[in-house]
Formats: structure tokens, C-alpha cells, sequence
DNA sequence: CAGGAAAACTGACAATTGTCATGTTTTGAC
DNA sequence: GTCAAAACATGACAATTGTCAGTTTTCCTG
């Protein structure tokens, strides 16, 4: 992006603090415009017909929520809700749609970036076509810790509710429960609360290969 | 593209013929370009850890193969392989890369495009894990109607193996001859050889929305 | 800090799905 | 046409997963 570009773009971005909880938009939503994530975390998830809510991604600092909608110039296929404070900053799309036609560079950055975002949803597809609930699991914790970090004492810097990892790895909430539950039995992972810590990587590596 | 591209496309282009069970490239493979689909069909799959190989799209005429991994620059993640006789043709990386970054409409056109495709992925890992395999099999078949339509006698014009099917739905190949013999018996589709028409479609959706 | 709601947890059971074993039919090469 | 290999089909059973019902714990609000 040039600077011209760049200074109309810190112009007239607005910045929005969401509470974890908070909904930035929703499923069906037309979209005005994408919300730069600057901090927090987001879920992006989407009903199915049974009433659950399945989430496809969890974004964070650097992601770009309502990118896709609005080059496709769709309303919104997911709902996207805070599950940590978030501050995430506005650009209306008539900036987006008048510098991707005016700057070949941008557009093939934002190209690159979506050709990212298919391979990882090709490999959620496999994953949930093809793994056990258990192994699903047992990923989860690992993307989380490598996504999102750990604290001092270990434990996952990003705190799920009981039912986001159920709708993380799509499986019923008690399911989830029950598999924390046997993994914490067999040494795998330690709890505190809703905290959730890996205590043997290895195993816990095995586990999401299947064994 | 400007009528200087185009030629330059059309000089470039070598047609290439595929038959049933060829593969057009491997996962892992680097791409030198990309394969527009002028005629048949082919499957997209990935290997699943466990060894079966998981249907991730169908892709038929006007179709870009291999367009996610040469934007990505990145080794392909998905095999390709012809469900039916498949004639392509394939445009070099180098003339991809070039008109994409001196065309803004083109990098446009692809980003729509490639936008279009990430949303119905999403839908697919919604379909995945909040489905049963019943109702993922009753939708293969709409699906299967829908975009590759039927004979005269009502018989899916696509014909997959029954393994390939239950590669698409995510199961084992048993499971899938044993819903689709139930269908049968139900009334709901009607049998060939390896050939599917939908005989009651109305049920068949009802079917596929869970009872 | 009391009380109520929400979340986490557990048990029992049913339904779904996968696996293995085996038989039948179809297909394609010769 | 024949024959072997592949694909299709079915049964029996085990493993996985979901559902419902109920209890305990945590969290939040006044």
C-alpha cells in the first residue's frame, strides 16, 4: 500500500473495544466494512440446523473478520463473538473495494492470505471427517497452545467455556466434558477451574494421532 | 484481461487429456501452473492420517485446479484425480503471476472467486460434524443432482464408485453401501449397478435435514 | 454474602458408526 | 467367454458418541 493509501486508511478506521461476549456481527449480517483484530480473541462460528453452533476458526491479533463476505460481496456465512476482550479497528469497504482495484500488490496480499485460510479449512474438513472426537480433542489443546500461548504455571492462555471446545472440535458438550475428564485421569492434561494446562505433550500429541 | 493477455494465455496453454482414475497431480506435488477444467470431472482429496482419503470438492467445468496452491506458492495440499474423462488445460505459474499483479480486475476476479470457495468450505465443516452420516449421504446425492444433473431415466448423470462416496461424506465405505441400501428399501433413491436416482426427492431433502 | 442462574460434571442408556469376516456381483484383461 | 481382481453387499459385533436426567460447583448480581 502507498502512503497515500496507508494515511487514508488510519483516516478513517475506527477503533471499537468489544467485550468477550460481545457479538461484532452475525450470521446473515451485511457487512459495511472488516474489523482489523488489534487485540483479543474472536470465534467464528455458524448455526447448523440442529441448533449448535459449529466454530470454524478462532481469530486473533492480525486476522481480518468480514474479509471475506465483502470481496465476495455476500452477507456474512459466520458470526463472529469475542471470547476475550477485543479491540478491533473498522475500514469501510469502499476503502477495501477502491484499493483493491487501484493496487494490484494489496489485492494479491489479500489473495495470498484467503489461499491460507482454504488450505486450513480443507484441513479442518479432514480432520472432522476423519479423526475420533478423542483425537479431536487432544488437536484442540495443541493449536490452542500453539496459537495462544500458555501461562507460568502452564496453562492456556486462552480459556475456553466447556461448550466452545465442544463446538471447537464439534461434538456434544458432555462428550468434551467426559474426554477432559479421562485425559486429566491419565495424566495428559492438568485443570484448575476452567483452566486447562497440557502436562504431557507427548502423549498428548500421540492421543491426537490416533494412539 | 486485456486481448494481449488473453492471446498470450491462449499461445501458452497446453490441453491435456485425463482418463478415469488418472490423477492430475499428487498432494505434496509443486505445481507449475494451473489446470482449467474444460470437460469431466475430478475429485479433490486429501490423505487422512489413518489412510483413507477424504473427498474435499468435486470439480467440474470452468473449475481452476491447482489455482490455492500456486497463489499460495506452496506445495499442493490436495490430490487431483478424474472421476470421469477430463479434458484440461494448463496455463503456466509465471503467466498466472504476471497478469495477477499488472490486472487489478483479474486479482479481483480470482479473490471473488477463491472467497466463494472458502465459504462453502466453511459450510462443509458445518455439514461434517453437526450432521449423521444419513443425513450427509441424502445430501451427497442432492448435491450430486444438482451439479452434475441426471439421465433421462432419472439416474445421477455423475456415477462415483460407492467408496468414493463415502470418501465425499466422511465414512467407511461399508456404511455408506449400507445407507444407500436403505434409501432403496425406503423408497427414497432407486439402483442400477452402481448407478443412484433419486426417486422421492421430497423425502430424500427431509432425509438430508434429520427426519 | 446470599441466592439464583449458569456452567461443569457424572451416570445410565440408546443410537450411531466402524470393523472384521464373508459372500455375491461386476468388471476388465486376455 | 473365462477367470481373477475389484467392487458391492450383508451380518455380527464392538466401539464411539449422543441424549436425558440429575447433581455439584462456580459465578454473578443485588
Amino acid at each position: 500500500m502507498s502512503k497515500a493509501e496507508l494515511k487514508k486508511v488510519s483516516d478513517t478506521k475506527i477503533t471499537k473495544f468489544v467485550k468477550k461476549g460481545e457479538a461484532i456481527f452475525s450470521e446473515g449480517e451485511k457487512l459495511n466494512g472488516v474489523y482489523c483484530v488489534r487485540d483479543g480473541v474472536s470465534k467464528l462460528s455458524k448455526l447448523s440446523p440442529n441448533g449448535k453452533d459449529q466454530i470454524v476458526k478462532l481469530a486473533t491479533q492480525g486476522a481480518v473478520l468480514g474479509q471475506r463476505s465483502v470481496i465476495a460481496q455476500e452477507t456474512s456465512n459466520l458470526s463472529a463473538v469475542a471470547v476475550k476482550d477485543m479491540e478491533v479497528c473498522f475500514i469501510p469497504k469502499d476503502i477495501i473495494e477502491e484499493t483493491l482495484s487501484s493496487n494490484p500488490d494489496f489485492a494479491v496480499e489479500v489473495l495470498r492470505h484467503m489461499a491460507h485460510d482454504l488450505k486450513e479449512a480443507d484441513d479442518v474438513i479432514v480432520n472432522m471427517s476423519q479423526k475420533t472426537v478423542k483425537q479431536r480433542v487432544a488437536e484442540a489443546f495443541i493449536y490452542l497452545r500453539d496459537n495462544f500461548g500458555e501461562d507460568k504455571e502452564g496453562y492456556l492462555s486462552l480459556t475456553l467455556s466447556r461448550e466452545d471446545i465442544a463446538n471447537v472440535v464439534g461434538t456434544a458438550t458432555e462428550s468434551a466434558i467426559r474426554i477432559i475428564s479421562d485425559f486429566k485421569k491419565l495424566g495428559l492434561i492438568k485443570t484448575s477451574g476452567k483452566m486447562i494446562g497440557i502436562y504431557d505433550e507427548k502423549r498428548l500429541i500421540e492421543m491426537a494421532k490416533g494412539h
